[in-house]
DNA sequence: TATGAATGAGCTTTCATTCAT
DNA sequence: AATGAATGAAAGCTCATTCAT
């Protein structure tokens, strides 16, 4: 946790001082925010120099938008990894509600640094940025077209809707994690808890879009 | 709590600078962060000066402490004056996540605070605050029992899972509105999306715990 | 020591704040020095308002000025207050060392402020003030020459290096109390030790001015 | 302690703001005291700005102990550095007795940095500073023990008091220097002055150790 | 006489950013 | 590629003083 393991001074030249700044940054504008965030203190972690973050990243809003572009490229990818083509319908879906879920779980720091840009009304997500994420819409709505086929999902559902549902389900779990479980008493951090309220979710989902 | 100063319901014209510091506080604190938020700002956009500011909340962390216990105490307020006694299960359950759904869609402003509260680990949220917001679980509990032995209710439902899930649908609507809008190029802030969305939601949540 | 004794509310009107006022001041200044001496402490250990400091003394530095003439006007009475005629010049020379090295150990604040003074080059020290403190060295040049022509004293000493000598001794042992104990590991603060001081002070100022 | 920025006799032009922010910030707070003191003045003075002022010692506390610690640095070195043993004892003390009146005539500012730290009570002098001042006493001792043996010295002389008094007739006639010459009209500060006042202290410390 | 609210200047401190080496 | 030093703007906070009631 401290010291992020150094990269082995690897191939070419720089010591990989690029990447260690970006996972520290990663962590330092999650944690604090973009206006909490300091400088010195991810240079400082980083194990560099605030002149190799300037170099690399041209000033704290380019460290910061690189950051945000990798977190979503993160998810990106990870949603057109899903391989549904060859599930039931049901199937498909729960398997994608689990993804999403666990996803979120995984990645705090993409969570939080999304909670920062809705703060800030979202005036760093790009169009570019935008752009890898709309994937997931189609795979919905290719699933709910199945469904609704083979009988086992009500027609007229709105992909857009439903994964507004999903995504809903698992941002919040980690997004409001702590005040729920300061307010609510409640455990949400095990993997037990974890593994319930995926479950619970699962269910939620599938019922909605239940025929019937 | 030691903040000395009588309420004094706005008497001639320049008492409640006060009230008025608090407003734009929560406006500042909401839109910018805590480290984001502009103490001169706020004094500034209320008409006063810094220095009121620090002698009515003594110090930028007392002036968003204030501002968070009177949010929650928003809510508190809201969740409990649901009159929900005559009402069958169905549409008692209903009726809460409907009021929980406008309630975050008209207090944005609590559902940006309580973002930047769980980037911050929630470390302001206190005892008092917490409890005040726990009687939504008993009120819950008591519809999920009726609703049960009314045969229209599944049993074995907790009660804190099922305010989870109100409470996600409804926050995440507004709370990621911007990022949402953006890349998915959604209309998440009309009336009419509104009105759409939450009934998706009722629908949601009563299909989840619809008995069979 | 917390809060110096109510004065009986007195005769006239006032309950005697404008005393309760100098006594706080007067410590609040030996203790923290002009700049570190703060108004509302002084107002709030005296049990008053600001107003009231304001209405009596018109500003901190009025404060102060009053406070320091006090002061100076302490130590004149005490000095000529010493009853030292009939007495052999030796038993009077040694009184009125005792009786300065007294008045120090028992006028720290006094001892403060004074440091204080000179540390802003004794600014505030006003001809009238300066007047009263006069009188010793003619109580000196007095008992010198009685001591001298007694044949216990040697001639030529001057009365002002006396008490210079007399003073510094006494101040510096207040003074300097704090640093000495520290560095020295000395105890300067028992009764014992005030006492042992004292007298070999006594010598010291004795043996100097001895015939022979 | 820990200011990391090495020290580099003064390199080329710019170099060494940490030396210039050193001696302006002696001056200042001996001049000021610790709170009227102010660290604007003392950037100024200096030739740089504040943030230097807090890159290079963290606070204005921790400029103001760095400053201190340099004063206790200096007079440690001058007391050790007197050469005293092939002198006899009478002349030892003597010599001693002006080097200290010397020092402190010569270092004004450090006389008032003492008085100050009086004023708070000593609370910055730590263990360290302490320690390298002790020798003085040692060195003392000897001398006593020397001239009690060659019958010069009265036995049973504590060499704590013995510094005691050397270092109050120095140090008061610096640090009251104001006051005194003020409310008694005395030339305190020519050369002249400066002299016969260090023989008469010589007299005085020799008087009082003298056998018989 | 007394109290809470207000004022404004100024203080200490912080931070992103750049420069020289 | 890397380090320490420098910059300047602005942030948070404090204080003596005054006003209205």
């Amino acid at each position: 946790m401290k010291n992020a393991p150094r990269e082995r001074a690897s191939t070419k030249k720089n010591g990989g001082s690029r990447e260690r700044i970006l996972n520290e940054a990663l962590r330092e504008f999650a944690e604090k925010g973009f206006s909490g965030a300091r400088v010195d203190r991810i240079a400082n972690k980083a194990g560099t120099s605030k002149h190799m973050l300037y170099y690399h990243f041209r000033s704290k809003t380019g460290l910061y938008e690189t950051v945000l572009e990798g977190a979503y490229g993160g998810i990106r990818f990870a949603e057109s990894n899903i391989d549904v083509d060859h599930m039931n319908s049901v199937d498909a879906l729960r398997s994608i509600v689990r993804q999403s879920f666990d996803y979120h779980c995984d990645h705090e720091m993409f969570v939080r640094l999304v909670m920062n840009e809705n703060i800030h009304h979202a005036n760093h997500i790009d169009e570019h940025q935008a752009e890898g994420n709309r994937a997931i819409i189609d795979i919905l709505a290719d699933i709910l077209q199945r469904g609704s086929m083979e009988g086992s999902f009500r027609s007229g559902i709105d992909p857009k809707h439903l994964h507004l549902t999903i995504s809903a389900l698992g941002f919040h779990f980690v997004s409001n994690r702590y005040s729920f479980a300061k307010i609510f008493e409640m455990d949400l951090e095990s993997p037990r808890a974890r593994q319930e309220r995926r479950e619970l979710v699962v269910e939620t989902v599938l019922s909605w879009v239940a025929a019937h």
